[in-house]
DNA sequence: GTGAAAGCGCTAACAC
DNA sequence: GTGTTAGCGCTTTCAC
């Protein structure tokens, strides 16, 4: 390993000129500068990240705090990690997966230990505990999809999403309009269902859901599952509105599966946008999350943070477009 | 923030006894000890993890090189990688995410300054030189899915696993077997194609394959265009063979879009195993591979180099298993 | 069983 | 402009 004291013994002068030279302090005469550079490239010498960490007081690393079902097998949420990754990263940032060291849990300290200068929590919420616990300290700290409206969060504004989605099916014709739910017990799930129910009300319409089954998941089975369920109850609707992608498309194998045909008979639209919409049959029209606004804006204010020192931002939210596809159409009269 | 010295003022002790407390020395007695432990959860304390690898010269971490197309979207990719990150989290390791630093692209550097005890490799190969400096470093690696033959890498039995594939569409009775290629300038890629070409041989059957075209991405498209280039070339096949579940998809939509029925007129095989087989209509039978071996094989290697010392190990070469759902079935004679 | 002291590699006052 | 010095928080010989 080739440390400054090498290269400054080598050439003579003591281990501040040297770091100042590196470092790129302007007292340092162009002469000694580019003798130190030449000789440090030359020597290959590459800064100790750790020693630097530990007197500066900053890693030039982001935590990450990735609690999520499936892990980063969940399509829609290490999709908004890899946003969030590309920006980070683009800015110099290390980006440091924090584990959740078996049960202790304890993000706070895992954080302060490795010195991070910023988190990003995309919790689904199973260790509250610990994550309150981040969010009550002075770290530069943002959350994404908070399970509780809070400072400090990022999310899509999924009121006026579900909104949109069922104007969109309501302008096409259908009144009978039903929604897949997603949770209760969180911020973002409510918000969903309020949209829902804020819209029919609006219409007049009648509402078409499962009131006592919060799904968690979002998941292909939890879409399967919710519009049996839904079909045995209500019948068949003109339109079922999702709160994901995935859902959407366990509730159109279900219809298919029993004889409808999507959009004829049915139409569905999704929640995410994600890459499996153009491989479902038919391609699902969603309502697209911009994840990359997310991803970008998550990092900025968290670099915002740390630049200006402030530690609390107002709740920065997202709007959602809808991405036309094939599982929609206009209700016919047969 | 508390450190060892402020515990060890406030107990009027040395702070290399409170270091030695808390390390768990035995020369410490029972009452120090005990006294010591308490103050610091009392307190709080947090050992600085930086501080602490400044001096043992490990991090605790394990350095990850994902350079991959669509990045943690990537769903083949993230896969291996979630499993890699279970394991190596497990094991009392952070996950640190290395970027691509700029231009640069040194990651050796990167592993060198940010002081991580080892690297995985998850990379389909355009920084080829940066990676192979890494590989000639004395940093304990291992590479997943390598692009040329290597020690230190870990991958799936590609050539047996599409000869498998392929044994699968002939004992049910398909001889026109078509084969979807990946890469022709990768070792997997090659070995794939080998595979096929060799049970083609074996069989004394006719290849039908594109000669000229390397497909790189895996992908969706890709599997939509070269099923197309197929067809258009050689008619249709009794069976697709292919090297992943999403060309496999890609296929699928080209033959149903142009009138045929899989599997009732032409049968696909996928080959990965990832979540979207279950979505795909019909469900798509598939080679998997054994995604939870490779993550936790791949952090043995890695935790094993770090205890006994040494660099290098033999490549290590992951069986597939064929996973039956809906997409193959036996050659009909209408 | 406990402590003093050196040092990991680097930065940043402060002198000169 | 350059060097001296004092740390950052911790571990680890080596005395006692």
């Amino acid at each position: 390993m080739v440390t400054i004291a090498k290269i400054a013994q080598e050439l003579g002068v003591s281990t501040s000129t040297v770091s100042k030279a590196l470092n790129g302090y302007s007292e340092i005469s162009e002469k000694t500068r580019s003798k130190i550079m030449n000789l440090a490239t030359e020597m290959g010498y590459t800064p100790n990240a750790t020693a630097q960490s530990l007197v500066r007081k900053r890693a030039d690393t982001v935590g990450v705090v990735y609690e999520v079902e499936y892990g980063l097998k969940n399509l829609f949420f290490s999709s908004v990690l890899e946003a969030f990754r590309r920006n980070v990263q683009g800015r110099g940032y290390d980006i440091l997966f924090l584990s959740d060291n078996g049960t202790s849990q304890n993000y706070l300290k895992h954080c302060i230990s490795k010195n991070v200068d910023a988190v990003l929590v995309i919790s689904t919420g199973t260790s509250v505990e610990s994550v309150r616990k981040l969010i009550n300290s002075d770290l530069a700290l943002m959350m994404f999809d908070p399970w509780y409206q809070s400072k400090n969060t990022i999310y899509t504004d999924s009121y006026n999403a579900i909104k949109k989605s069922c104007k969109y099916l309501y302008d096409l014709g259908h009144r009978k309009i039903a929604f897949l739910n997603g949770s209760y017990s969180n911020f973002i799930g409510r918000e969903r269902l309020k949209g829902y129910l804020d819209f029919i009300k609006e219409k007049n319409l009648e509402p078409y859901y499962i009131k006592n089954h919060s799904n968690e998941s979002y998941s292909y089975d939890e879409g399967y599952k919710t519009m049996k369920n839904l079909f045995e109850t209500y019948g068949l609707p003109d339109a079922v509105c999702t709160v994901s992608d995935l859902m959407a498309i366990g509730a159109l194998h279900y219809l298919q599966n029993h004889g409808y045909h999507v959009p004829d008979d049915v139409s569905i639209i999704g929640f995410d946008d994600l890459s499996i919409c153009d491989i479902s049959t038919p391609k699902l029209t969603t309502m697209k999350q911009d994840i990359e606004a997310i991803g970008k804006q998550a990092c900025d204010a968290l670099i915002d943070m740390l630049v200006q020192g402030h530690r609390t931002v107002k709740p920065i939210i997202v709007d959602a477009t809808i991405v036309v596809r094939d599982s929609c159409k206009k209700k016919s009269n047969h």
